[in-house]
RNA sequence: GUGGGCGUAGCUCAGUUGGUAGAGCCCCGGAUUGUGAUUCCGGUUGUCGUGGGUUCGAGCCCCAUCGUCCACCCCA
């Protein structure tokens, strides 16, 4: 035998058993964003490297270890997109999608990240996301965390997932901050761990969050980000927690949450998963009012997340394994004897013709009965239609019930697709 | 990038102090050539991840390497 070739690390294929659970998600993903009114933006995968550095933050893990980048054959540099938003940017304002114009759009699709596979995180992965423009009242965030909300509760996982926010403040207020954290941290730095101290370079805020218990009592009464905020972003913040309230959207204010893409001011959210391991996070984002015009157009304020997909249907099979349906047939049709092969045929053309929703599978390869009925039962199919030379003859169907104890009836080929609708819908 | 666990049949896994490879599932055939899922009988499944080393002899011990899973880190 011939060596085989596997897949490259970290990029999964999407097999049978789940490929129905992801066509699922998708079409709920869909049908909810349209209800708020959203549209669809589609973008290339492969995106102008600088459009990345000068989006996520140069300095960040993301665009120093993790992009695949490489040269293209006129010697431009290229990078597989690792995240939505800089692409969704860059096409709005290349087509005056943004320019003093409110959108509410979507999006969908693999990102790329060159990571150690983990639970819940590969190399090829797939974000949804929601990203709004021209709007910045906390309304709209109001808005787009509702609509993460109801996600959740259309994918029936909403005790499983809980709401956190925070605000980062203006970028001001922030760099204000970050100065008072990095001195405060540095009269500590006797008791942070290695990684702490590398982050109080890097990534100061990070250090809030660090899972060193030991860490986290040293830090005990670091300053908080909320009481650094400015004047207005304070206002924006209080107000979106009142609006929370009063829609009933539970959520827990987290000063230590921070976003690791540089973009991001004011209003930041996560949904946080505990079924999933360490990587709980399931669905993050915030608002990035500095970003339209950091990529070369006019300001605009901005709010949007994005959603990891295979944590969510990782979350869904978890969660509710029974759920899975890996059918696929409704009607199984099998013919006994070489002659009936033509009349088995005008009968599926038939119920397609008539019942385009229902999953006709015909038998090939031939065998009697009984083997042909071993293959209607691995389908999943509710009901097999046998066809022998009798039925042929009669023009009729028999019609074999497989999932429950129903008996077996034969009827006339015009009453079959109203009969086997009706069966269906029982 | 760092650490730990695991790589044996298509799948899930046994395999004793080192003595030449096993089970269940799946698949195929039959009991049953016009009736599945249940039952019974029979059968096929292998570069033991890869490469080296130790040994009379390695699935087992040693080294390297690749893959995979989990965690760190990072993030959705």
């Amino acid at each position: 035998m011939a060596k085989t070739i596997q897949a490259i690390r970290g990029m999964n294929d999407c097999l049978p058993e789940v490929s129905g659970t992801w066509q699922k998600v998708e079409s709920v993903l869909r049908q909810v964003v349209a209800s708020y009114g959203y549209q669809e933006i589609r973008t290339p995968i492969v995106e102008s490297t600088d459009l990345f550095k000068r989006s996520i933050g140069e300095v960040t893990d993301i665009v120093e270890k993790e992009m695949y980048t490489f040269e293209d054959r006129n010697g431009d540099s290229l990078t597989l997109r690792p995240e939505g938003t800089a692409s969704t940017v860059r096409a709005g304002n290349e087509h005056g999608l943004l320019y003093n114009q409110q959108q509410r759009l979507w999006y969908m699709g693999p990102m790329f990240r060159h990571e150690r596979p983990q639970k819940g995180r590969y190399r090829q992965f797939h974000q949804f996301g929601v990203e709004t423009y021209g709007l910045d009242g906390p309304d709209i965030d109001l808005e787009v965390i509702l609509l993460s909300a109801r996600l959740w509760k259309a994918f029936g996982i909403e005790k499983h997932v809980t709401l956190q926010i925070n605000s980062l403040g203006s970028n001001e207020a922030r760099q204000a901050y970050r100065e008072t954290l990095i001195g405060y941290l540095k009269e500590r730095a006797d008791k942070l761990d290695e990684e702490s101290l590398r982050r109080l370079e890097s990534n100061p805020l990070r250090v809030l969050d660090s899972k060193s218990p030991n860490v986290q009592a040293a830090i005990a009464d670091a300053p908080s980000l909320l009481d650094h905020l400015d004047e207005e972003s304070k206002t924006h913040f209080d107000n979106l927690c009142e609006r929370l309230t009063q829609a009933g959207i539970a959520f827990e204010i987290n000063p230590r949450l921070v976003r690791g893409l540089d973009y991001y001011n004011r209003t930041v959210f996560e949904w946080v998963t505990e079924s999933l391991g360490s990587q709980g996070t399931v669905c993050a984002g915030g608002r990035y009012d500095g970003l339209v015009e950091q990529l070369g157009g006019k300001a605009a304020p901005a709010v949007g997340f994005a959603m990891g997909m295979e944590r969510l249907v990782l979350l869904l099979t978890t969660l509710n394994e029974d759920a899975l349906d890996t059918s696929s047939a409704d009607v199984y049709v099998t013919a006994m004897g070489d002659d009936t092969q033509a009349y088995a045929l005008e009968v599926s053309e038939h119920l397609r013709d008539a019942l385009p929703n229902v999953r006709v599978m015909m038998h090939c390869g031939g065998g009697n009965f009984r083997k042909q009925l071993k293959r209607a039962d691995k389908t999943g199919a509710s009901f097999a239609l046998l066809l022998g030379s009798q039925e042929m003859q009669s023009r009729e169907v028999a019609v074999k019930p497989l999932r429950d104890g129903q008996e077996q009836q034969t009827i006339a080929f015009g009453a079959l697709s109203s009969t086997i609708a009706d069966l269906l819908n029982a």
